[in-house]
DNA sequence: TCCGACGATGTAAGCGCATACATTCAATCT
DNA sequence: AGATTGAATGTATGCGCTTACATCGTCGGA
């Protein structure tokens, strides 16, 4: 990294209601109103306040209208730890301004970021709206819930990913400020409920392959066991085969992590197996593009030798070839749903915890045999 | 969306710190200590006052620990607005659970949010580092300003953008609130500045296109004009050319706005006229992805007719077909080191603005003929 | 035994703003 | 003319916390 000298000398000062008010020649009260409530001051007093907030570059104290409002006028958004790490080292950086390197590997899996930055678009979008901001903070570390408290001090209400925060720590953040669950369960918990519907999104789909394909050899490959999604579209697809009169299994065929890499993992030892199903239907989007990337590599053609199905809707899913089949899920209505029922507890704090499920939307593509193929 | 009809009854209080003593038998301001500087209490009152914590669900205060502390210990993030609104509806959502849609268009280009998205990850995670908590803001629509004043009103310090604020605005804001600007020309101004060698590496990826591959009719695909970055690559091929004795255009061949979609236009262009450069130096790799598409599809073999190259590193440009060869711009640490920035303006107010230069790495891929074919 | 030092805790003064309430004054009514 | 009203503004309080300073013991050394 390369620093370059500095020029020039800046100084900072920090101007108050008070500096303002004495150079308008009114009292604080004024200024305040002037900024809170125009239509309550004359117009001539309303100027000189203006002019005075310009000539001494005046921005209010958050923190002090935050204490003496009682509301900060912020939310905050709690996302999982993608990186899982207790440690994050310094920045280190090379010291050339370029180097060349040859052929590196591919980059990382960014999908999961991707979607919590839809959902992070979709709060900051409804939080704009309402004149919001939002404050993100990352449950990571040893420090977590140290983490959580200060973010949940700062903020009118906290939106958190399901999964993110363990149950009772969420319970005790709960008994001060309004949380909203983003695609977790309802375990019994007081909080609102923001989620997709995951189980008839996958039951339509697997109804779709059942009756438009006149398939009956379904197999389904899992996420993480422990994820709500998972379960939900697990229960979807088994609810449409017994619908249809087929065997259902107990449990997936096979289970990932709703990575590509473990997809990838699950598609060799499928093909190792040599007993390919009809189609395999995946809890996630991801799994099934790291399954498509084995199977065209070993020569297994989709649709026509396995139908392959995702969940999600990311984008990668429609760029691949063929292109996948799926469901997909209005991440950002989540994030904007999640901020409405936050500012909904905030106006009726006494209401009992709702739950909102946003509808899914089935995307028949070419990895079915839709599409144009 | 379906409601749930809801079932139980939360009630919501805020202990104080007036609370906490009162249970523990102490004053606030052993409170306040036990909580700020645990060293300084004794074990045992220690203890007292973390069961009384505990006890009543106390989270202190955000806003009045600001104020008393002077810092609010949160950074703030603006962003530019990708969508371009002044306004947005509220959320409209299908009352089905589970529509149908039978391949629809593919998705829009998530690839500027995915700059964003790595460029915030790296202020999270040096803030996260520090115990300091952020908060974002989108420059968005006619209350723009307002926006802004609000997040500086309540934050230590802003990371901008390059770009996303005119620089009287800034010039305003940076009054009061230190400002480190990401990614943008210091154009007089006294803010600290990060940025990444954009001319050095482009210059280096056009002397490999030079050298490695004697290549000699090399043309230019801009970006957005009024953007630096776009400037500085364009200096940095020129320069590349200019020693390599050969001529250097005054304008880039073909001009667009960092978007596939205005790369497809430009391919297209050039397609229909019919004299193609041996190689097309791209400003980025979503103007590249989209020539690329249209080049395979009107079939231009790449790299075998043309040698095709981007700018940025994306996650995409490391996906496709041939591999796009690019700079990659180190975007996590350029939002970790503009938080760095940020707190060592804090720690030294009086101190001359810095402008810091991230090292590019240049990948060479299929799309220059280097890399596996 | 007395004094100083030091650790532990309490006291009290704001931090910068919003706002309930009081005050002022001009316009309107009787 | 005096009373009444309402708009415009000022006064004063408190939001919940941090922290400088004061206080109180307690313990070791003279």
């Amino acid at each position: 990294m390369v620093v370059v000298p500095p020029t020039g000398v800046p100084e900072r000062s920090r101007a108050t209601v008070y500096d303002v008010a004495e150079r308008a020649g009114v009292s604080i009260a004024t200024v305040s109103r002037v900024l809170r409530r125009p239509e309550a001051v004359s117009r001539a007093t309303t100027q000189r306040v203006l002019d005075a907030v310009r000539e001494l570059g005046y921005v209010p104290s958050g923190s002090a209208r935050g204490l003496a409002a009682r509301r900060s006028g912020a939310v905050g958004l709690v996302f999982p730890d993608f990186d899982d790490v207790e440690e994050i080292d310094p920045v280190c950086l090379s010291d050339e301004p370029v180097t060349v390197r040859p052929d590196p590997p591919g980059g990382a899996e960014p999908v999961t970021n991707l979607y919590m930055g839809e959902v992070m678009r979709g709060v900051e979008i409804e939080a704009w709206r309402h004149s919001l901001s939002v404050t993100v903070a990352v449950a990571r570390g040893a420090r977590k819930e140290a983490v959580l408290d200060d973010l949940a001090g700062r903020v009118d209400g906290l939106v958190v990913l399901g999964g993110t925060v363990p149950a009772d720590v969420l319970a005790r953040i709960g008994r001060s400020t309004p949380v909203v669950v983003v695609a977790g369960h309802r375990d019994g918990d007081d909080h609102d409920h923001v989620g997709t519907a995951n189980g008839p999104g996958m039951r339509v789909l697997t109804e779709h392959l059942l009756h438009a394909h006149g398939l009956r050899d379904l197999a389904f490959a899992g996420g993480a066991a422990d994820v709500s999604d998972d379960r939900d579209r697990f229960d979807g697809f088994r609810a449409a085969l017994r619908a249809a009169g087929l065997p259902a299994p107990e449990a997936p065929l096979l289970r990932g992590d709703f990575t590509q890499a473990r997809g990838r993992d699950l598609a060799r030892r499928l093909v190792d197996a040599g007993d390919l199903p009809e189609a395999l239907v995946c809890a996630n989007d991801q799994t099934a593009l790291g399954v498509l990337d084995v199977l065209l590599g070993a020569g297994v053609r989709v649709p026509q030798d396995l139908v392959l199905t995702g969940f999600d809707g990311i984008d990668a899913a429609g760029r691949s070839r063929p292109r996948l089949t799926t469901v997909h899920q209005p991440m950002v209505e989540l994030g904007r749903v999640a901020v409405d029922a936050l500012l909904q507890r905030l106006a009726g704090p006494g209401a009992p915890p709702t739950t909102r499920v946003l509808p899914v939307q089935v995307l028949l593509r070419e990895s079915c045999g839709c599409g144009r193929a």
